[in-house]
DNA sequence: CGAGCGCTTGATTGAGTTCAAAAATCGTGG
DNA sequence: CCACGATTTTTGAACTCAATCAAGCGCTCG
């Protein structure tokens, strides 16, 4: 239990097996079936959630079209969460649910306090991810503003050629901002001209 | 000198006339006019620029189709950076310039570092920035993801009406992600439905 | 004061959507 | 393990929003 966890959180915070430990006493981890609902919107994000096994997703409803547009997915040593939401204590926009059967660690501010206490370095691993993060969100941001469907179809399945091949593909479409018979006819396409993907 | 700036971060990190002083004595302000580049791609981002009067952007320029694509405006009081590129040490993808003469003040890593040992308030001033930062972006992707090229219009004169006075119609259009052209059909249809900005 | 830039307008094109229906695939219970 | 219903993917045709190309107008600022 928490093998994965514990590998993930030593491997970004160099802490002792005592110390983690004590830190992660109190985490609980759950199976949960494909389909359950960790977050959704009006609800306040108290948890972050770590993905021991299986795949999350984050998503929107637009409420005067009633579509879904994904987020963001996270698959095996992810953490899925709204930041946002956590961070203010604010309503969430979002959902998370499962999209196969998974098993979650749920992290609290609780234990990222713990952790801060225990080590400086969780503080720069935080910092660090929060970085990232917006790294990767600009990164999405310029591509919806300058690249076609079909070029923004390339730049996931090099970004995320495993799940691309885990999830259905109009969850894929309702990731590029586009409609499922958009993308098929954009893989047709690049088949045609003899584009294979792996 | 600086009293804009100052008077930002004293309202956000709560420290002494002295303590800012000292901090600040190696701070280096300028008058830049407009068009002055502060970045571009290849650079690695040194400095933040806080805004003290006048207006930035940063943006970039598509390689294949020559387009530029606004990422974000920056006018008093905000402070305009490449954040992955100064955190990771990594050259930018972007061009960060001035829309309208402005002044501006450079703040460094040096700066920051002091700043965070003079007051852990900077250190939560700075992670509060990141998560506003992050909600920013989340916000805009869904837009981009689930909007027309009207509601985006609607959208931004409605957070941005200030900026939406002071640069040129295409600018809006390049941060929309529309063309020109488009724009001035949107607004045009708009005016005849007697929509009227402010 | 005129050359260039920004905005508008028109005509045309094109990428992606919508709606509909068939084909393929998946999953589950018998 | 098969069969059947549901979901997902594909395909087609019509349509729509926004892009492109081209021309003209009005400003401003150099």
């Amino acid at each position: 239990m928490l093998q994965n966890f514990k590998q993930y959180f030593q491997k970004n915070v160099q802490i002792t097996d005592e110390q983690f430990a004590l830190l992660s006493k109190d985490l609980k981890s759950e199976k949960i079936a494909k389909h359950t609902v960790l977050l959704k919107p009006g609800d306040v994000c108290k948890h972050s959630f770590f993905v021991d096994k299986g795949l999350l997703r984050s998503y929107t409803i637009n409420e005067t079209t009633g579509k879904e547009h994904i987020i963001q997915f996270g698959s095996e040593n992810w953490i899925v969460s709204d930041r946002s939401s956590a961070y203010f204590n604010e309503p969430s926009d979002f959902f998370i649910d499962a999209i196969e059967d998974s098993t979650i660690v749920y992290i609290d501010k609780e234990f990222t306090d713990k952790a801060a206490e225990i080590s400086p370095l969780f503080r720069q691993y935080n910092e660090k991810a929060l970085h990232n993060h917006i790294r990767h969100l600009q990164k999405r941001i310029n591509l919806l503003l300058s690249a076609s469907a079909e070029q923004r179809y390339m730049d996931f399945i090099r970004l995320y050629p495993d799940i691309m091949l885990r999830v259905p593909q109009w969850m894929v479409a309702s990731y590029l901002g586009i409609t499922p018979e958009s993308l098929s006819r954009v893989r047709k396409e690049l088949a045609n001209r003899h584009f294979k993907p792996l």
